[in-house]
DNA sequence: ATGGTAGAAGGTCTA
């Protein structure tokens, strides 16, 4: 018989001052391994009691102070990848790979934060823009490299809402990073050379509105619903037919104090 | 064209 796996992701946008939403989130999605992005924490400063009392004794973090961070919780074993390349030679902790020890056999499993990549669209004069293609040029020439490994998953806030129907107004975003051409070119380079399968859009049809991220920066993100998927599940090609379902949990964006990403889940029948 | 909010900070960065 087979077994889930439920795989979770999410930008916390400070782990620390969200540790209460975990038991929200934990409660509503009961994932086996929560990715997260944006923890904003040092690793010496880690809420590993907190996170443990959950129920998620196995927990992998990289942080560092202010910015980025990721993190992996999981109730199911797991060894750490130390292989992987440290991204544009930054340091800056975007990326975590474990091997899970899952149902069936070994999932390779990658965590990123994509850099979002600042306001103007032009690499030539705004150097966060610049980063974000480069970090997708080498992610995309390592991927190439790992394409033929079998039972692999790809999560995290990539930062790029690929589709017509991932943004609110494909018009109105075309020249907004996170959705401009350059980008989204890139974002299907890098699937294409990984062999990545889209595994939310596996669900939910390509001309159907879907967003996992809605600005602060909104008098009422709910009224106005001006939002962007940002966040994504990729599986390889031999786990598109274990595909289980998906859900996006769109009413933690109105949690209190909440963060701007919501939970994405998927669940594998492995 | 601008500003709107939020989080790390305890400056301004970053998103």
């Amino acid at each position: 018989m087979p077994k889930p796996l439920r795989i979770a992701t999410w930008n916390i946008n400070s782990v620390r001052l969200r540790l209460p939403l975990l038991k929200e989130l934990d409660a509503a999605l009961a994932p086996d391994v929560l990715c997260l992005q944006e923890t904003k924490c040092p690793d010496e400063h880690f809420p590993l009691e907190g996170i443990e009392a959950l129920g998620f004794r196995h927990v992998a973090a990289k942080g560092m102070k202010g910015y980025n961070g990721v993190a992996i919780l999981s109730r199911i074993p797991f060894a750490l990848r130390e292989q992987d390349p440290d991204w544009c030679e930054k340091g800056d902790c975007r990326h975590l790979g474990v091997t899970l020890d899952a149902p069936g056999g070994p999932v390779e499993l990658h965590d990123f934060y994509v850099p979002a990549g600042g306001d103007v669209p032009d690499p030539a004069v705004n150097p966060k823009f610049h980063h974000k293609l480069n970090f997708l040029r080498e992610v995309t020439a390592w991927g190439e490299t790992r394409a033929a490994a079998p039972r692999r998953v790809l999560v995290g806030d990539l930062n790029i809402a690929p589709l017509e129907h991932d943004v609110w107004s494909h018009r109105q975003l075309l020249d907004v990073v996170s959705h401009t051409p350059v980008e989204v070119e890139a974002m299907g380079r890098w699937m294409e050379k990984g062999e990545w399968v889209d595994a939310v859009r596996h669900f939910v049809p390509a001309e159907q509105k879907l967003y996992s991220w809605w600005s602060y920066r909104n008098r009422d993100w709910a009224a106005s619903d001006r939002g962007r998927r940002l966040d994504h599940v990729w599986v390889s090609p031999d786990l598109q037919g274990r595909l289980a379902r998906q859900h996006v949990h769109k009413p933690a964006r109105a949690w209190t104090q909440a963060s701007d990403h919501v939970p994405v889940l998927v669940e594998l029948s492995l």
